[in-house]
RNA sequence: GGGCCUGUAGCUCAGCUCGGUUAGAGCGCUUCCCUGAUAAGGAAGAGGUCGAUGGUUCAAGUCCAUCCAGGCCCA
């Protein structure tokens, strides 16, 4: 009966991870970690919702890795980390997908189809891509609690978010404005800034400049002109009432022929060029209150000229066409001058009645060329030419977007704009930068928020409105139920049901029936609103009221770097909006993945990894453990297939190697870790004294990183210590193990039990990481021995033992890798093998330093020599000496550069002095310079007979051997 | 157009906070060694205008400025 279950020495990961897997389900260790820490500390964590719309990728294991790492790292520090998964539900990206399927086109196809039967179809294809979402969860080893997740589509979660906008409602921070966005005439919605942002292209659109002819003005000589406008967009002069001038830039009315023409003076040349006479130079102000002729008639009382700041002077002429339908700031001139909004289209992009009759049901940008037609036609067209520039079309669907003046409704976020940047200080990013950079510029340039989308698969805006004009705001079905008098417990708050709920208007004296608006919300604010709305938190029904004061606000959230503009706004915004508090305080922010050549990876670029692809290959420890240590979790990286391999060889592999050479021999020895004690470390032989010192540090820096949120670090010095136990201390041990039949000598067992303890540690300290290879060498090598639990993820995260580092045996074992190193290349130089025994290594250090003493025995057998001597200085070769330039450098400043070439021409003298530990005076330009040795790095030059190997700075120990009598 | 990040060997990345004169690692490639961890291990070699230019400095991959390229975010 072995101590050890009999390892394979061919490791198939995936397999493993199968087993793991399976203990954990049936041991139930995930629910056991956290019942270890009930009544522990608790470090809150809160999982951003993915949308689940389409199949995972894997930019979405690195998110989930990292939201895995510190929770486990917590957890088994002893502090209680609840772990609820959650889903975000509703949006357009998942209506998208429906109107894909079912082959529709557009909000008039949608209600042909059936809101009802639309919006089941968007639910049944969450829960179908949640399925995706948990199968990659489990199987990446994400340990959160999928069981009681939160859907944003649930009952309570939206009667929770009901609740928050009634009372934002109340406090007048919920508002209905007139305001112009960016609408995407196909879906039939609003697109938030973020979502505009998204679909920026550079395409040819026309650029026109066209006659405005002058009918009236302060400065009659004006009259019989024209103004010359210039747009990017003909379609909207239709709707032109006004134009803008930049008051303090000089004009100038310019004249050709019969043709006179008012522009912007430092426009003249770029527009219109040579062939112009200046008549005469005014300032935009003399132009202000001019009255022309529009391009299409269409309303009274406006088409003036009037004074703006925001008139360009590097594109068009100095004269802007204004249209308030179609542009915020048009808009916001507009309703200063009082004019009406003149809007000539309609909701899906196409020309009204009240568009000119030739473009009527044309959508915009097809009108372009026939009114470009229609003003040459008509003699106002002085130019018309194709310009380059960006524009925004939808991201979904590719339809340019227009900017249209539209009813929505807005959270008032401008008004808490210094208290978010005040939050925003209690905030730790990682990286840093963050904080004040990207998103503290977002948080500047704050806007308020467009919340209402014109859509159906969404959390309903829970406004009622009756015939009045008055608006009610309900907080939940419970209330809906009393204010339409009938019991709605059991309805589902979705549309179009919702929609179909008439009330009784409760404002004093009113009691019409008021009918919901349409709108559904924009789905961030459903996520933004997780911290209280996952439990279903509402303070009248006195639900979720406990989890939600014990979990607000977060220690850590972790997203990619795109959710600065996203979650990690609407979670901070709601926060302030609700609580007045940051929603979290520490972010770890992590840059994205992208494919071997850099791009992004997308569907239509087809150069999307299947993480399962990887799974099924190298298993998940290897694409934890990449994305863990693998370049800068902040900054983009480079991902292919073949790195993974590289992870499995590099690391697991030599792990695993370690780890099967220990239990094949602690098996074939029969060593058992509990039968005989371990040797006090003070008796251990110096090389595992060594290596558990070197474990000592490495648990420490392990420790360190992780509390910094640095698990790259962290996981770097594990693998460097994972490489000296392997390259070095088992490869320096390996005879030690090889005890065949009969009892292990003392030698031998101090050898298991350092090995064996530095196994078992590096389980533990790699749990977090890479928990499957952990949980692996866990179960076998350490569960149920020595009081230790069944899973390393219920052991607590190993603590250093200072008493056992020991810095000079470090630095002495550093010296002898690099002497023996040194020493194979001369051997390789010298074309004699090491399996040649030869008589002696000379290391030139003076005997005795830094403990090196102790360990001539370990170069003696790496290099096959029977004595390893330290050098007689004087006898080998000559001294030089280098500028220790920091030293040196601010002391002499330039003359560093003589002293510099006359240490390069000595011949040994000052240097062999130098070396000696005298100070000597050196020549230096027409002075002298007084050298102490700490002014110079001193190396050596070797002479004939020795084969020598070289250290330059800073460790200098030129290392020659001798090869005079090499048969032994 | 603006903000932030990135640019170092064929590939993936350290080093830049705090400047120090021969810029590192792993992988890949070539040659060789080892053969009781062997789908391992060791040594050597080739491979770099540290994105470009200018500046500060005795000294710049590192600091400053400008520019170029890529990414993300915002217009």
């Amino acid at each position: 009966m072995s101590t050890f279950e009999r390892v394979e020495p061919r490791v198939r990961f995936p397999e493993l991870e199968a087993r793991i897997l399976a203990f954990w389900r049936e041991a139930d260790v995930f629910r056991r970690s956290l019942e270890l820490r009930a009544g522990a500390p608790e470090w809150v964590f809160y999982e951003g919702p993915p949308t689940a719309n389409g199949k995972p990728g894997i930019h979405h294991v690195e998110p989930r890795t990292f939201k895995d790492v510190y929770p486990r790292f917590k957890t088994m520090t002893g502090h209680l980390v609840r772990r609820k998964a959650g889903w975000d539900c509703h949006g357009l990206p998942v209506e998208l997908e429906i109107e894909k399927e079912i082959g529709t086109s557009g909000k008039r196809d949608i209600e042909a189809f059936g809101i009802a039967a639309f919006n089941a179809r968007c639910r049944e294809s969450v829960q179908r891509y949640v399925g995706d979402f948990e199968r990659l969860t489990e199987r990446i080893g994400f340990w959160i609690d999928l069981s009681e997740a939160y859907w944003t589509m649930s009952t309570d979660y939206i009667e929770s978010v009901w609740w928050s906008l009634k009372r934002l409602h109340q406090r007048g921070l919920l508002v209905e404005a007139d305001k112009v966005t960016a609408y995407c005439p196909r879906c039939g919605t609003a697109l938030s800034d973020a979502e505009v942002a998204l679909g920026y292209r550079v395409v040819e659109d026309p650029s026109v400049y066209v006659r405005f002819p002058i009918v009236e003005s302060p400065d009659p000589s004006l009259v019989g002109g024209s103004l010359l406008v210039w747009t990017t967009t003909p379609w909207t002069l239709p709707a032109n009432t006004g134009v803008a001038v930049a008051p303090d830039e000089p004009y100038v009315q310019v004249r050709r022929a019969h043709e006179a023409l008012v522009l912007a003076r430092s426009r003249l040349q770029q527009t219109l060029g040579e062939g112009w006479t200046i008549e005469r130079t005014l300032p935009g102000s003399a132009i202000v209150g001019t009255r022309y002729e529009p391009p299409y008639a269409n309303v009274e009382g406006a088409h003036r000229v009037v004074a703006a700041d925001f008139v360009s002077m590097e594109e068009g002429t100095g004269l802007v066409h204004l249209a308030p339908a179609f542009g915020a700031l048009d808009l916001e001139v507009g309703r200063r001058e009082g004019w009406p909004v003149v809007k000539p289209v309609g909701d899906d992009g196409a020309f009204t009645e009240e568009g000119p009759p030739f473009v009527r049901g044309l959508f915009v940008k097809d009108a372009d060329p026939k009114i470009v037609d229609d003003l040459r036609k008509r003699g106002r067209l002085v130019r018309a030419e194709a310009y380059e520039h960006s524009y925004p079309f939808c991201w979904r669907c590719a339809t340019p977007l227009l900017y249209y003046a539209r009813t929505s409704w807005y959270v008032l976020t401008t008004r808490i704009k210094d208290r978010l940047l005040e939050v925003n200080e209690e905030v730790n990013w990682y990286p840093e930068h963050i904080k004040h950079g990207r998103y503290g510029n977002w948080l500047e340039n704050n806007v308020d928020w467009a919340l209402s989308r014109d859509r159906y698969w969404g959390t309903p805006l829970p406004i009622w409105r009756c015939p009045a004009g008055h608006d009610t705001a309900v907080g939940s079905l419970r209330e809906l139920g009393e204010l339409a008098g009938r019991d709605l417990g059991d309805l589902d708050p979705h549309r179009p049901a919702i929609d179909e709920v008439r009330i009784r208007c409760p404002f004093e004296g009113c009691g019409a029936e008021a009918s919901r608006l349409p709108p559904v919300i924009d789905a961030w604010y459903d996520s933004g609103a997780m911290p209280f709305a996952q439990w279903g938190y509402h303070p009248e029904l006195g639900r979720g009221i406990e989890e939600f004061e014990r979990s607000f606000p977060a220690d850590f959230i972790s997203e990619a770097i795109d959710q600065t503009r996203g979650w990690f706004y609407t979670l901070m915004a709601e926060g302030v909006l609700h609580f007045d508090s940051t929603a979290y305080r520490n972010v770890v922010c992590l840059g994205h993945i992208v494919d071997r050549d850099g791009r992004k990876m997308s569907k239509s670029l087809g150069n999307v990894i299947d993480p399962f692809d990887v799974l099924d290959r190298q298993g998940a420890d290897a694409l934890r453990w990449f994305l863990l240590t693998s370049g800068s979790p902040w900054s983009s990286r480079r991902v292919s297939l073949e790195v993974f391999d590289e992870i499995v060889r590099r690391f697991l592999l030599t792990l695993w190697n370690v780890y099967a050479f220990f239990v094949t021999y602690a098996i074939a020895d029969g060593f058992d870790p509990e039968a005989t004690p371990p040797p006090p470390l003070e008796e251990r032989p110096v090389l595992d004294r060594w290596i558990w010192s070197e474990l000592q540090l490495t648990v420490a820096e392990a420790r360190e990183r992780l509390e910094a949120y640095d698990a790259t670090a962290a996981g770097r010095r594990i693998e460097r210590f994972v490489d000296d136990l392997s390259n070095w201390y088992v490869r320096r041990s390996r005879r030690r193990f090889w005890n065949p039949g009969g009892e292990p000598s003392p030698d031998a067992l101090a050898a298991f039990h350092t090995l064996h303890g530095c196994l078992v540690t590096v389980a533990a300290l790699l749990a977090p990481f890479t928990p499957f290879i952990a949980e692996e060498l866990w179960r076998n090598l350490a569960a149920g021995r020595s009081g230790h639990p069944d899973s390393v993820h219920l052991a607590d995260y190993p603590e250093p033992d200072p008493a056992a580092i020991d810095p000079a045996l470090g630095t002495a074992m550093a010296e002898v890798r690099r002497i023996v190193e040194l020493g194979r290349r001369v051997r390789v130089e010298t074309r004699i093998r090491t399996r040649q025994p030869l008589r002696a290594a000379v290391v030139d250090r003076p005997a005795g330093s830094a403990g090196l003493a102790a360990l001539v025995d370990l170069i003696a057998e790496e290099l096959n020599v029977k004595a390893v001597r330290f050098a007689d200085r004087a006898s080998i070769g000559r001294w030089r000496a280098k500028p220790n330039y920091r030293a040196l450098g601010p002391r002499l400043g330039a003359r560093v550069q003589a002293l510099a070439r006359a240490l390069a021409d000595d011949d040994g003298s000052i240097a062999g002095r130098l070396a000696a530990g005298e100070t000597v005076a050196v020549t230096v330009g027409d002075g002298a310079v007084e050298l102490a040795p700490s002014d110079v790095e001193l190396t050596r030059e070797v002479g004939v007979g020795w084969g020598c190997g070289e250290r330059g700075r800073p460790r200098r120990g030129a290392r020659p051997r001798d090869r005079r009598d090499p048969r032994a």
